[in-house]
Parts: C-alpha cells; structure tokens; sequence
RNA sequence: GCGCCAGUAGCUCAGCAGGAUAGAGCAACUGCCUUCUAAGCAGUAGGUCAGGGGUUCAAGUCCCUUCUGGCGUACCA
C-alpha cells in the first residue's frame, strides 16, 4: 500500500545513504555517524518538489563546508531517474530534486486506483486506541465546550482510523459521585418549591443553579404531582435522579447525532462503582503504601513523585473523589480493556488534573505515555463582533443545542477543526451561517460543486474515450497543474503527520489549500475545449480531484455537494 | 506566588519535527464572466514575528529572561 511521494522519500533517503557511506570509503568525507537524512517539502516549488538539508547539518561532523559536502554527495548519487529527473545544490547547500512528468502522471493513477481509499495507509497498524471525548457532565445541558471538543475528537478519530489505528471512541458519563449527589439535592430543592412555593425552600449555593433543573423537577412534578413530598429524602432524591438523569443522557445522545458523533460506547462511570473497581484502585495504592489518612479522608501521596501537593481520594463524607473513578477508570481503559494507546480530550481548564492522574497510572504500573491528553482552549461566541453569553430565544447560557439550531453540522465540524486545539479560540456566528467563500467550508464544497459541473458537460464521445483509458497524463505541465498534483501527492504523509501529532486540524488547512489549487487551475485553463488529448488528461485530473476532496469531506462527516 | 497555554499585517489567523525572500482570509484599492458554476481568480498596499539576551551554518520556530492576556492552583469535575 506505499503510496507514491512516500516510496520516493525512502528511496531516496536510501542512496543518499549510499552516497555518503562511498564518499566515506573513499576518504573524501571523515568516517564519522551521519545525522539524520532529512527530506523536506520546499516552500517555493523553485526549489524543486522535494530537499535535503544533508549537507549543511553534518558540516560540523565532517568538518567540511555545506557546499563541498553536497558536491561529493552529489558525485555518488544514485536515483531513479524515471521519477527524479533533476538534483542541484543551491543556497547554502540544499540539495533539490525535481520530479518527472512521470511521477506526476503516476500521482493521478494511483489516486484513480485507489478511489475512496486514497490517503489510508497502516501508520498505526495493529495498534489498539481510544480517543475518550466530550465526556460532558450529565447534571446539566451540554455547552459550546462540549461542541469544540466534540468536533476535534471526532475528526481525529476519522484521521487516526485512516492512518491504520484499530480506533475505538468512547464518551465518559460521569453518572456517579458527588456531582450526582449535588444534581439530588439541586432536583429536590425545586421540585420542594414547585409545591412549598419558592420563597419557602431555599436553594443553597453549591447546588446547580440553571433553569434546566426547574424544568426537570417542573416535569417530574407533573408525573407524581405531590406524591413524593412527604416521603423520605433519601427516596425523593433517588426517585428525582432516577427520573432525570435518563432524560439528560437521551438529550446528549440526540446532541450528539445531530452533530453526526456516534460512539462506540457510553462509559458509566456507576459501573466502576458497581464492580468496586473505585475501591480495587485505592486498595492497590494504599498496598504500596501510597496513601495516607488525614481528617477523615484518604488522601494520595502526590508529592512523593514531585507534585506539589497530596490529593484526595476520598472524602471524609466517604464519596471517592473524581480523582479516584478517574484512576479507575484508565485502569480499565488500559490495565481491563487492553488499549494500547488512549487519547482524551479535554477543555483545558482541567490542565491540572493531567499530572497528579499519569503519576497514579505510573504507581499502578502503567506506562503514563501510552495516554495522551490532548487539550482544547475556551470557545467564545461572537455574533455582530460581539461576545454572546446568552441565548435571546431562552435566555439561558448558550448550548450545543442553541448553536446547531443555527449553524449547520457541516459548518460546526469544519470551523473547530480550523484552529488548533491549543488555541483560544471565538467562533464566529455570522461567518459560520454564511453561505459564501468567506465560509472556508463552503470554499471547499464549491470546489468540488465546480468539478461535477465540469464532469456533467463532459461530451458523450470523449466519456468513451475516458472509459477505455486511452488518457495521455503527461500533457499537464502548467504550474498550476503540476501544483494541484503535487499537492494531492502529499495528502497520505498528511494524514500520518496528523495522526502522529494528534492533531486534525492540519487536514483542514490542507483541503482549503487543495480547493484553492483547484479554483486557480480552474481559472486559468479550460478543461472541456478542443483538444482531445489535453482535455481528456484535464477531467482525469479533476476527477482525482474530487476523489481527494470528497475523500476528506466524506473523513470529517461533511456532506459533499455536486450543485451548490 | 507557583504551574500550564498563548502573544505573527488594522482585524481573524497559517507557518507542518529550526531551513531558502514570514503567508492566507477579512477590511481598502485595481482588474477578469456572449466561453466548463464570479460561492471563483489575478494584482496593489499592509510586518522591528510582544521586548531583550543566548544556542546554531541557519531562529517566528529551540533555551533563558522581562512584559501582556487566558486558565489552573477545591475533601468541584
């Protein structure tokens, strides 16, 4: 499955090799280890499609000048000339390669081949993953965190998927704990005031103060009206979240599908509370002596390892702290369920919490490295250049509902994956319900929009023509050509630059660059005219095109229009 | 105070494992549709990459430091 530009890369990483270990030989460099052959992607396509900075990194170790050095390299050089067809030194002792027409035109069937799979490849085979995201409290609305965070992990785990890894995605309901206990008492305070009045019961501070718990005790209350008034407060407030919580995790399932994210699985974290896995994780702890007791609560020793202070495990109310179930749970995740790699996205105001739990995992024997905690900076709403706290329609803080009400999936996937995760970022109201070029999303469905128009008025003769392959590739060496196929070329090395770093954001950029190419081609050649043997080469071209757009498109769960 | 993240054009941001002359979009100005979708393209103008040191053949990119902003520093999650 080694795609083209990557095969070209390795071979010539090879003769580069080659070349220097001769020279070496022969006494025209030191016998010294050679660094890292690098090949880079120019900048400016004056420079050749591809370079290695070689010689000027091992100056030094071969006590010789970048230019000399590149010069004997050069004299040894072995490459396929088929596909390389120049190499010159330039500036300060770059060595460049330019591609032939032949790789181009091989470019363009090996994306005709491979179709729909163009861009897989086996970066991450055999390699178990979970990317753990959302994961949104379940006491409360999901909110424009929740949607930023929603869109990067399900467009990684599309790219980590390509890139060969066995992916499997997980949303974590925190349906336990104490914040379960807060959510009893915020339902019981309201559902007390629907019947006692409102000024009679007062709802304290540290319960959860949004209009949505009104709303849930108001519905329960139409249900059992008074029945559960006089009844124990221990059962009210079960038979309150045994109502309720149900109803919240439908309401994030439905959010979630109407953002077009399926997981494979819905984590309880009641079940790690059912199967004791809590208490397992602190036993196993407190077995190796990494805990102590402090008034009333267990606390884990964290400064043992460099953190700056000990942390809690359990109340003294008896209720484990988050901390805990989230020691448990990447037990499971790793030590249960056998993960070889887990990513969990989160908002980056839980930064803290990434130290004291790695150093939990490294004291239950777990490799800390194999979890990667890929974390996403504030999402503000901006609207007319203005920061948007409230929804006018409800009043209420702004949710992830609010926001698809207006603003469609497509758009929503698409503009958090623009800015990288680390990044604060505003999301623009009026730019994401825009319906023109300014709207990157739309910049990119237009190009695709534009090749099927062109396809449509493809005359029925030259189709057959195309059918039967009779198609000369070599005739596409305008600048603007060659650009478009060198950057599809690149598309594969995308995908696992992404994977490696985690990142999808890169594929974002990198559709918005590949549309561009295409308007620019578009702009300056005609592809239906009357040349046979030109034309024909053009709609192979955009029909490789489209592959590579729809193919991203298609990865991010964007629709791919043909008219527009 | 300490820790994490950020600071690039008037605005919003790219800059992919340090590479060649720092790039887009918006806003401003100028062109390109009797010809495949102008939701497009070409051009002009706009910069002390927050400041200062350092490492390197080479620094927006790495290190140190100062300044500014966000977040964290709970028996919240």
């Amino acid at each position: 499955m080694a795609n083209l530009i990557i095969k070209v890369i390795e071979d010539l990483k090879i003769s580069l090799a080659q070349s220097i270990n001769e020279a070496i030989k022969d006494g025209k460099l030191l016998d010294n280890k050679i660094p890292d052959i690098n090949i880079e992607i120019p900048a400016d396509r004056a420079h050749g499609e591809l370079s290695t900075n070689i010689a000027m990194v091992s100056a030094r170790v071969f006590r010789n000048s970048p230019l000399n050095i590149a010069k004997i390299i050069l004299d040894n050089l072995i490459v396929d000339k088929s596909l390389i067809e120049k190499v010159e030194i330039a500036g300060a002792g770059f060595i460049n390669f330019f591609l032939s027409q032949k790789f181009f035109s091989d470019c363009l069937l090996e994306i005709k081949s491979m179709g729909q799979d163009y861009g897989k490849c086996d970066y991450g085979k055999n390699k178990k993953l979970m990317v753990e995201f959302v994961s949104a409290n379940p006491t409360g609305p999901m909110h424009m965190g929740n949607a930023r965070g929603g869109a990067l992990g399900d467009c990684l785990s599309s790219v980590l998927k390509l890139a060969g890894f066995d992916v499997f995605k997980e949303f974590y309901v925190n349906d336990a704990g104490n914040q379960i206990e807060k959510f009893a008492s915020s339902l019981d305070v309201r559902y007390r005031q629907i019947i006692e009045g409102e000024n009679n019961v007062i709802l304290p501070e540290d319960c959860y103060q949004g209009e949505d718990i009104k709303d849930l005790a108001y519905e329960f209350y139409k249900i059992y009206g008074e029945k559960y008034l006089s009844c124990d407060v221990k059962e009210r407030k079960s038979k309150l979240v045994e109502f309720a919580l149900p109803k919240n995790i439908d309401r994030m399932k439905k959010d979630m599908k109407k953002y077009n994210i399926f997981f494979d699985n819905w984590f309880h974290e009641s079940l790690l509370y059912e199967n004791d896995d809590v208490n397992k994780v602190i036993k196993m702890l407190s077995d190796k002596g990494l805990t102590y007791e402090l008034d009333g609560a267990i606390w884990y020793k964290a400064t043992q390892f460099g953190l700056e202070k000990d942390e809690v495990l359990v109340r003294k109310n008896g209720i484990p702290t988050y901390f805990a179930s989230d020691i448990a749970y990447h037990y499971n995740k790793f030590k249960v369920r056998n993960f070889d790699i887990c990513i969990d996205i989160w908002g980056a105001d839980h930064h803290g919490h990434i130290a004291r739990l790695k150093s939990a995992m490294e004291s239950l024997d777990i490799d800390s490295s194999k979890l990667h905690i890929l974390l996403f900076q504030f999402v503000r709403l901006v609207k007319s250049g203005e920061v948007v706290r409230m929804s006018k329609r409800t009043g209420k803080a702004i949710q992830l509902s609010d926001l698809l009400d207006e603003v469609s999936a497509d758009s929503a996937r698409f503009l958090f994956n623009i800015k990288e995760p680390n990044t604060k970022m505003d999301f623009d109201l009026d730019l994401a319900v825009k319906e023109d070029s300014q709207n990157p999303v739309y910049y990119v469905q237009y190009a695709h929009a534009r090749i099927c128009s062109i396809l449509r008025s493809v005359p029925d003769s030259v189709r057959e023509k195309l059918e039967k392959g009779n198609v000369c590739l070599d005739v596409l060496t305008s600048s603007e050509e060659r650009q478009l196929i060198y950057n599809m070329a690149l598309y594969t090395m995308q995908i696992i630059s992404c994977a490696r770093d985690f990142d999808p954001t890169r594929i974002t950029k990198y559709v918005i660059d590949l549309a561009t190419d295409f308007h620019k081609f578009y702009n300056a050649h005609k592809v239906i005219f009357d040349d046979d043997e030109i034309m024909l080469a053009r709609i192979y071209l955009c029909i490789c095109v489209k592959i590579v757009i729809s193919n991203i498109l298609r990865l991010f769960k964007i629709s791919i229009p043909e008219h527009m």
